[in-house]
DNA sequence: GCAAAATCTGCAATCGATTGCATTGGGCAT
DNA sequence: ATGCCCAATGCAATCGATTGCAGATTTTGC
């Protein structure tokens, strides 16, 4: 008596193959009865059997094999200029989990906000086969929605759009309304009678540097006054704050300064002690993006929100709708910031 | 005279067979031409010849049909449990940059602390093929390992290690020496003065909680001394630390509380503000991981460091190195942390 | 100067799933 | 009872790169 021949599962995983042969039917039936979008085109009964089947050998998917049929890999890829920033996991967050929830797996890169290594990173996604890119890395000089174009991947940005680059129009954006969410800034400044305000920018070729830049003068003027000094930083780094901080205080006196972001914040922070002055009561501090725990610094920073739930989630929404349909028009959404008051702003000290 | 044939690039990318023809050789010699490995198997006149032409036609491998054949994607997975927790971003950021140079794609996701969500997950990176898995979501109870081994994906621990579970042996593990690191917190506090010292210890089931709650036992002990309290959170983060923390000052008094992590720490302060006391002056706080910023939350805290980059970077080469070679004998590393003196722990209020 | 060995290149199968087209069979109408 | 149509299934090609093997060419050794 020969034991029966025996199935051989042990190598490997079960292909589409196995459970043809286990379950008496043709390869095609089983992709069929096992893809959800074409199981119809099956019987219910013979659906039923290869779907055991396909259990008791635990079948499992290959997307690559799927994926190199397909050209479509579930797959997308997401461009961060600095996952240190804790704005960005939020974002991130969003995206994956509205992502996640559609099927696709995401692949995360950082730039280190260099160029180079971007380019890499969208070719080595290329090379993956994304079916879509999220850039929340761009700048002006990047190259990335060229390359994007060249290997006709969609492609939504977020957070920062092109600065008024000639192919704006060509990419959907998510981001925020800068303009306005600095202004809010410049109007309670204003408002607790500040007079001599500066502006510490964030780092050239950055829409939401640039943006914030130019709300903030608009704002100004239209409260019928000039900066008081006005420094852009290297990045948006803590000690680029720090440095641009530093220069500012160097310069003309101001009692008030609006600072680009809250990372910078820290840095300005730091050069505001370092040159024996404090915060809030010598000069009053605003930031933006009210990132996790600038609640708890000291003083509670005063900052422009952004909604960061609601930017990851609709970028996603926007780049599977455009995934799936890249003749869509282009969109180019503008979140709404406002304005969270805490200890770091208060009226202005008297000269003596 | 009609017109040279088109070579018809336009159509997607070009192929290794595109690039064949082109160049006059057989597509195997293509890719024995362009695949650096095997580059020295082909003359290597022909080898410029080809290189040239894949230039030209603007060629591109395509790591999902290059994958089917050998079952490998050159990518990887990392599982999060909740990448907003800022210790997080930094060890991911090693892994991914070590991953990089080396030419893999790193795909990211969150477990959000739920184990359906984590299984479903690996599930998902099995069918991308990932080759090698980073999980960062350890805890008890899992079956994320059962998972990688069914599915033969090389997997290596990062920051939390299976709690004294069967299957630790089996899996390599990059982590903090935790019992030591809160060792030293404990050390401070006593140097300092205090006797009666509680623990707000981590949520149930993670190494690092249980770990550190040894080690403040058993530090504690060493110096002759009792916890003054003992309240576990119901997960790392600030709303469970506030409560927490609430509810040991509801319980005997104390005048110093080791907390396993500082994102913890965060809800203790606002507890002790809503209960009316101050941070420092009324109570001892040390936290764990010197997150970034908690250097400027007020009081500064005063917490244990550890090495975010040499751990992702440690992390990677394993499972880089198991994944070469599977044999390889399973590494248990534990990195030492060290003590970050800051405002927030003093000596005790004598009771008046 | 000729055989043996080494080197290079081509051939064809393969990875696993998908899909247009062909075939089969059952049900229905006349 | 005959023919027709439709639904269900099978067949085979395909996606793009890799690789064991074999054939062709060159080099080496004696």
């Amino acid at each position: 008596m020969l034991p029966p021949p025996i199935p051989s599962p042990p190598p490997g995983r079960a292909t589409i193959a196995d459970v043809a042969r286990e379950a008496g039917v043709h390869a095609s039936t089983v992709s069929r009865a096992l893809n959800p979008a074409t199981r119809g085109m099956v019987t219910e009964a013979v659906a039923l059997r290869v779907t055991e089947v396909a259990d008791r050998l635990g079948w499992r998917p290959s997307a690559v094999a799927a994926g190199l049929r397909t050209r479509k890999s579930r797959t997308i890829g997401i461009l961060v200029p600095d996952l240190i920033n804790p704005i960005f996991p939020p974002i991130l967050h969003a995206v994956e989990t509205v992502m996640a929830a559609r099927g696709y797996a995401t692949l995360v890169a950082n730039t280190d906000n260099d160029p180079a290594r971007e380019a890499l990173l969208i070719e080595r996604m290329a090379t993956h086969l994304v079916d879509g890119l999220m850039l929340a890395s761009a700048a002006a000089g990047t190259g990335a929605l060229a390359l994007c174009a060249r290997f006709g991947i969609p492609a939504v940005l977020i957070n920062r759009r092109m600065p008024q680059g000639a192919d704006c129009a060509a990419t959907s954006a998510v981001t925020n309304d800068d303009r306005h969410g600095i202004g809010l800034a410049v109007d309670h400044l204003v408002a607790l009678g500040h007079r001599r305000i500066a502006h510490l920018a964030g780092p050239e070729g950055v829409s939401t540097a640039t943006d914030r830049r130019t709300g903030f003068l608009d704002r100004l003027r239209h409260h019928g006054l000039e900066p008081a000094g006005l420094v852009p930083a290297a990045a948006y780094t803590r000690e680029a704050g720090q440095v641009a901080m530093a220069a500012l205080l160097a310069g003309p006196p101001f009692t008030a300064v609006a600072v680009a972001n809250d990372m910078l914040c820290l840095g300005v922070y730091d050069a505001v002690e370092a040159a024996g002055r404090r915060v809030a009561a010598d000069v009053s501090v605003t930031g933006f993006n009210d990132m996790p725990f600038v609640d708890r610094i000291h003083p509670g920073l005063t900052t422009v929100r952004i909604q960061h739930d609601a930017m990851g989630r609709q970028a996603a929404e926007i780049l599977l709708a455009e995934m799936a349909d890249p003749a869509l028009p282009r969109r180019d959404i503008r979140l709404v910031p406002e304005l969270v008051i805490r200890a770091s702003t208060r009226p202005p000290q008297e000269p003596a």
